[in-house]
DNA sequence: AGGATTTCACTCGCGCACCA
DNA sequence: TGGTGCGCGAGTGAAATCCT
């Protein structure tokens, strides 16, 4: 039983003691090593290296260390079940090794993550390095070891004495002597300059109401208030001037250009009305004018820019900006406008900080040549200053292809941000020819593209009938003029109804009027378009014109259509006013009664002309109207042959009394209007002869009246 | 009956003219 | 040059009518 216990206690003995010596050989291991920061490094140089590393690639890594010893980063390397070997070398990984060594990971992990020691590390860091480095330096190295953001770090390296600050954020290793520590007080620096040169007060005030003011005065202004001349200002000036340009200041102001640089780094740009940057700059500054701090700073190196009074930048980065602008504008060589996205902008000025971004903007925004849209992701630009043109013409380039104005109107509204009157993008459309081209009603398109101006469909129709020189029916001409207008169909034929250039010859079929005129008695000029399918018919309207009388005549060729319908019709479009009832005489003086029906425009009762005079199919007839109640009908040869004037006096009775109205009586004072008189009348009066000059036909009056005889015109 | 042709009533595009 | 009012007429959709 004892003996039991015995070997059980031997046993738990046995096995805390294994344990015991499990732990006391681990910890050994480790105080051989000696260097928990060592152990820690690695630790997080493998876990943030993504890809393994070998042993000389670790060791070069860590070269800021003082000291690595082979054997310590071996055991380091072996031991940790964090850390794994691969074929490329060393990697971590959080799957486990062995779960013996776990134990010893947590107990040291925590120790190791507190115990490091910031200032020994950029202790040593510095002095491998040999020379200051700035904070934000310090932190790129140590970024593999330990995350520690820059404020922290100031404020480490500020409370300790192994380091001094010798430029802006920028730290050297204390006992290093020909770094010298750097105080800034900039109204101790100025009034030292002001001191060694002798710079008077007065002289300083004048130099900076000069020179470093942002609103810039005049050496007269400045004379009349220190009471002293315009010259005397400009030789004070030009003193203060030099002194302070002169070499000995300029590396003490040094240190202030590189502050402000560096804030304009950090911030990406320094806004001298944000409360956070002004009392970065005060710290420095102190109570100093900033701006008339910056302009004198300014003036000795020539480094910084004020915008606006408002913004401070750095000049050459501003000049980046400015010639990048300019360098835009000239790119865009023939074309009118240009379009990019503000993102790209700033990737290709390789501009990250937000606020130098919104200076971009803000520069942009200044240029006349830019436009930014309202959502202010794009920029448009032109060479000269951009106005509402260059944006229609950007839209235009977006469609790209003809497009209605409204629709144009939607985009514009987009850019502008305002309602627009749609009457206003026309006139806009309207007055840029040389940009715009109007393509249909309403369709505008960019004149670069080569589109045609719009033609009037009715003269692409009229084009078309002089090209194919023969009368058409509607559907063809349609087809022919489809693909050049937009218009549709029943609009082609509305229009061509209306036009007085085109002949409606009924059924569909329309020729120009001149041609149909021309060519009434060409048969092969009508030919080419009897239809073979039946339901498309020979037209029987020839045209309508006016007589060397004054009358009007109207030329049909007598079609079946003719003889079977009893009726002639006479187009609404000639706009012929005539009455119910129509005596209609032919060469002969026979009369034929016929009624005429206005709402259809149908000459009834004219087929016992027809048949009486045994006119055939394709004969050519011609009605003269003699006035609302007469109509003259001829054959075409009896129209050539045998014409005389209708005796309207004998005809008294049949002639509509409207003969009679004043408004017909001609006044006689030229020969056209005597001749044109007399053979409408029968007589000409002995008065009216005297008020006519009739030397350019006639020698003597003797021979005009041989001639009205001869016509059946006699004195009175 | 249904396609072809004609008519009607309407909208809105655009030229002109004017003003600031 | 930019903006606007007016009125004509180019262009449209659909109904009416024609025609076989």
């Amino acid at each position: 039983m004892i003996n039991d216990i015995k070997l059980k206690e031997d046993k738990n003995k046995l096995i805390s003691n294994k344990l015991q010596n499990f732990i006391c050989e681990a910890v050994n291991s480790l105080m051989t090593i000696n260097q928990l920061e060592l152990e820690y490094i690695v630790y997080k140089l493998l876990k943030s290296k993504k890809v393994p590393m070998t042993k000389l690639e670790i060791i070069d890594r860590l070269y800021f260390l003082k000291e690595i010893k082979i054997e310590n980063l071996e055991l380091i390397l072996n031991y940790y079940n964090f850390i794994h070997m691969g074929k490329a070398g060393y990697y971590y990984s959080e799957e486990e090794k062995s779960i013996e060594n776990n134990i010893f990971n947590i107990i040291y992990k925590i120790k190791y993550i507190e115990g490091i020691d910031i200032c020994t590390l950029v202790c040593n860091l510095l002095s491998k390095m040999g020379k200051p480095l700035s904070v934000h330096e310090i932190e790129f190295y140590l970024d593999t070891i330990i995350k520690i953001d820059e404020e922290e770090l100031i404020e480490i390296m500020s409370n300790c004495n192994d380091f001094k600050l010798v430029g802006y954020n920028t730290y050297a290793l204390s006992k290093w002597d020909k770094y010298k520590e750097i105080i800034y007080d900039f109204n101790i620096d100025i009034n030292r300059v002001k001191k060694h040169s002798n710079i008077t007060r007065r002289n300083w005030e004048i130099f900076k109401m000069y020179e470093l003011n942002t609103e810039k005065t005049t050496y007269q202004k400045i004379g009349q208030q220190y009471s002293i001349t315009r010259e005397r200002v400009r030789q004070i000036v030009g003193k203060v001037k030099r002194k302070v340009r002169h070499h000995i200041y300029k590396k003490q102001f040094e240190k202030y250009i590189y502050f402000v640089d560096g804030l304009i780094i950090k911030n990406g740009l320094l806004c001298l009305d944000y409360e956070k940057h002004i009392i970065q700059l005060k710290e420095v500054f102190g109570d100093h004018d900033i701006v008339e701090a910056i302009n004198l700073l300014n003036f000795i190196y020539d480094k910084l820019i004020i915008i606006d009074n408002k913004y401070c930048y750095q000049k050459d980065k501003y000049y980046r900006i400015v010639n990048y602008l300019d360098y835009l504008v000239e790119k865009l060589g023939e074309s009118f406008v240009g379009i990019k996205e503000l993102n790209s902008i700033y990737d290709e000025l390789r501009v990250q900080k937000w606020r130098e971004k919104e200076l971009i903007k803000l520069l942009i925004n200044k240029d006349s040549r830019f436009h930014i849209d309202k959502v202010g992701n794009t920029c448009y630009f032109t060479k000269e200053s951009f106005d509402r043109y260059c944006i229609l013409y950007s839209i235009f380039n977006k469609i790209d292809e003809p497009v209605h104005y409204s629709i144009v109107m939607e985009e514009y509204t987009d850019i502008i941000g305002e309602d627009t009157n749609p009457r206003l993008i026309l006139s806009y459309l309207d007055r840029r020819k040389d940009l715009f081209v109007r393509t249909f009603t309403g369709t505008y398109a960019l004149r670069e593209w080569g589109y045609d101006e719009h033609v009037f469909t009715i003269d692409l129709v009229i084009e078309l009938l002089e090209e194919k020189q023969c009368v058409m029916h509607y559907s063809d001409i349609y087809e022919f003029i489809k693909d050049k207008t937009q218009s549709k169909k029943q609009t082609v034929y509305t229009l061509m109804q209306f036009d007085d250039r085109i002949a409606s010859l009924g059924c569909g079929y329309y020729g120009l009027t001149s041609q149909v005129e021309k060519n009434s008695a060409n048969l092969k000029y009508y030919s080419n378009i009897v239809a073979e399918d039946n339901k498309r018919r020979l037209g029987y309207l020839l045209g309508k014109s006016i007589n060397k009388y004054g009358n009007t005549t109207i030329t049909y060729r007598v079609t079946e259509i003719m003889f079977n319908s009893y009726c002639i019709k006479i187009p609404k479009v000639f706009n012929i006013e005539l009455n119910k009832d129509i005596h209609l005489f032919d060469c002969r003086y026979n009369r034929y009664y016929c009624k005429f029906y206005e709402t259809e425009n149908n000459l009834y009762g004219i087929n016992s002309f027809f048949k009486q005079n045994e006119i055939e199919e394709g004969e050519i007839i011609i009605l003269e109207i003699i006035s609302t109640n007469v109509i003259r009908i001829f054959k075409k040869e009896e129209y050539k042959k045998k014409y005389k004037t209708f005796d309207s006096k004998k005809y008294e009775k049949y002639v509509d009394i409207l003969v009679d109205r004043d408004d017909e009586i001609i006044e006689i004072v030229d020969l056209e209007s005597l001749i044109k008189f007399g053979l409408k009348y029968g007589f000409v009066h002995y008065e009216d002869l005297k008020k006519v000059d009739i030397s350019s036909k006639y020698d003597d009056l003797f021979e005009l009246m041989a001639d009205l005889d001869e016509r059946g015109v006699r004195f009175k």
